[in-house]
DNA sequence: CGTGTGATTGACGCCTGTCAACGTCTGTGG
DNA sequence: CCACAGACGTTGACAGGCGTCAATCACACG
């Protein structure tokens, strides 16, 4: 790691061993820097729209960017979020199908983009990191088939109560339990699968019942024991 | 394929082009061969359960299994058919996680097994296969997350008439347009995500629209189009 | 200060889940 | 051959969760 010069932006996401690309030898390290490129995105920006083909994936190495499909009456979907060390995309790189989600920068991000060809490369002459891709990816299966199961089988309160420990565990609380991501109450509601309306009556409703404190669109969480109860997690 | 002598009940899975295997060299085929063992199971078995530790895959070679996750009261939640030529359990052998569904066969069938470090073997030393069983595992993502925006935004009317098309792409329609497979009203409730009364209203109504008609558990389709168009497929 | 986006609240009603009762069919055992 | 049990399918009644529509408020920004 003391060896990786002149590129400091991409420290933090493709270079350190806590991502995807820890079992790169070093000359695979060498020939991905070469190849990957740098951006910054502001708040808003459109990474890679649905439908589009997408030529690499890209490795976030600072902001937050939400994963989104587009349904019915183009209403947004959001499938998942990604921070610093996630990579992005790779599922339409590798099956060469057009993107099928959305990915839109909600806290000012920068990225890493990774061509498709590198990528292909290093799958199919490297069988560790193949074997790490792999298993991001059926992770992240298996966390959509899960979502699936509560999703058609919770109510909107028990999955609302969910996302908020989900958003707990993946983005933090800072020193007085304020969840570190803010989002509209929209996304909140895209997330859910529900109205915008809804999430606003069910989440002043936890604030009654203690489980939250609302400030703006910080959320703060008191009783979270309260809140894995209405859950209902097992 | 001409080479391939003495296991025949194999011929149709693991062997065959068709499948994921098509790009192991021969040598990789016959080590294949060697390790996997085939089994026979009797509608209503369990291949395995969630929450169980998975020692290898299996290879669908003849009938149907479901696989499903248990979520609330112990309800249901059907994931995904597999059948002739599909594979299945790769996900939890190659994260070395629990299962998290359960396979339960629905009508007679036939597997292979494969052991899990055969299959990581396989992934790790042929990159051509790996990327096959990755864009595999990557489809299998893109479908997960379509069918969660569709089961957050849509009403069950729309996700019966969508699931009924799917089972017809999926396992086709006899000369006089029954779908080949036969399910429950309680397995449809357990896929389109609802409950066994409202699948069986749905039904009766699709009936009276001359959308469909049942005899049984059979399921025939009359007016493709216009399921079509309940399912708000775009 | 006007404009726009997001948050909030209330009214209303339909979709859908739940409960209960009953019908149908199949297989089993007496 | 009949009775019975059990699984599955069907129908009706009912309530409530949640989506939709509309109006209003709050706040930021040019």
């Amino acid at each position: 790691m003391k060896s990786i010069h002149n590129i400091p932006s991409c420290d933090s996401c493709s270079l350190r061993s806590v991502t995807i690309f820890k079992n790169l030898s070093p000359e695979e390290h060498e020939m991905l820097n070469s190849d990957i490129t740098h951006d910054f995105f502001k708040k808003g920006s459109i990474i890679y729209h649905e439908g589009s083909r997408i030529t690499g994936c890209y490795c976030v190495s600072k902001g937050i960017v939400k994963i989104y499909k587009t349904g019915i009456d183009g209403k947004e979907q959001i499938i998942t979020f990604a921070k610093k060390g996630n990579i992005i995309g790779f599922r339409s790189v590798l099956t060469g199908e057009l993107a099928c989600t959305t990915a839109k920068v909600i806290e000012d991000a920068s990225l890493c983009f990774i061509p498709g060809y590198s990528l292909i490369k290093l799958v199919k002459q490297n069988g560790n990191f193949s074997m790490d891709l792999m298993q991001l990816a059926c992770k992240e299966l298996g966390q959509s088939n899960a979502y699936i199961t509560d999703i058609a089988q919770k109510t909107v309160r028990e999955r609302l109560a969910e996302i908020l420990l989900q958003l707990k565990d993946n983005f933090g609380l800072d020193e007085d339990n304020f969840l570190l991501i803010t989002l509209t109450r929209e996304e909140l509601a895209n997330i859910v699968g529900t109205a915008t309306e809804s999430i606003i009556r069910l989440l002043s409703e936890f604030k009654n019942d203690n489980l939250i404190e609302l400030h703006g669109r910080k959320i703060k969480l008191i009783n979270i024991n309260a809140i894995k109860k209405m859950a209902n997690i097992y």
